[in-house]
DNA sequence: CCAATGGCTTAGCCTACGCTAACTGAATGG
DNA sequence: CCATTCAGTTAGCGTAGGCTAAGCCATTGG
């Protein structure tokens, strides 16, 4: 899995949250990408177990696309609250620079910055979460 | 300018610092790349006015390479000070990720990490930078 | 003096991942 | 009922940026 895959991966899962369903041209819709592309990475995520396609070509995480889906959501907050809690950047720019990095970092320094939001609560205070998170 | 850019300017930069001198070879060895790769990559720089190649194959950084090199290295020591410092990794750990976030972090984000170690330097007391940095 | 070595370059291949164009099939509406 | 629209797919293209193979040239050493 890497950059682009986990893209699309958390973007289902976001659409999922929000919509209640998702098909392709959603995905398409929400990244900016063409339907052809979003259907090849689709297929690609189908053959590697990811997600299935159902009947009216609604998409489905499958139990690991849905760990997966899990795990980079994850990485999203942490990095986002991370960036507005040190940083001080608008969600907005801060949500798109973990969105960047969240396929980059390594699980050591992630794990140190979740213990650093627990370690200084005080900087957290009164940043205000996107009550909705986008995926680009 | 795109991450691949950023690494071979800035390698070029840390070598020159490091040796005195640089060759497309000595980029080569320090990224892990092909010789070919690196020749490639610096016809490019040279074509983007970047660098200039002496006498011997000796690599010089043209007036905008060198201020594009400092800026990127910028970037490099001031996201591994600020990784070290909040997510107490250790400085190998924080350099290989300030490595990757460097070429796509926003400038506004990264005026707000200055801004945090300016009004933290209680957290940055104590942590040891490499007194040398790779690139990779 | 000739062969080996070291360094630069060119040619051509491959993968990832965007794109457009064009086809298919289902649903919808004048 | 036929035309449009919408969704998915396939085919083929382009760029970025790795790679190997192989050629060229200068230096060096037996």
């Amino acid at each position: 899995m890497h950059g682009a895959g986990e893209d699309y991966i958390e973007t289902i899962y976001i659409l999922q949250k929000r919509m209640g369903y998702v098909r392709s041209v959603d995905v398409a819709r929400e990244l900016g990408f063409s339907r052809a592309s979003v259907s090849r990475a689709v297929g690609y995520m189908r053959d590697m177990g990811l997600l299935n396609m159902q009947e009216g070509g609604y998409l489905e995480l499958t139990e690991a696309g849905q760990k997966e889906a899990e795990a980079v959501y994850d990485r999203h907050i942490t990095l986002t609250a991370f960036l507005m809690a040190t940083s001080r950047v608008d969600a907005d720019t801060a949500e798109k620079d973990a969105c960047r990095i969240e396929h980059i970092i390594s699980p050591l320094t992630l794990e140190g910055i979740k213990r650093f939001a627990e370690d200084h609560r005080d900087l957290y205070e009164g940043i205000a979460l996107p009550a909705e998170y986008h995926t680009r």
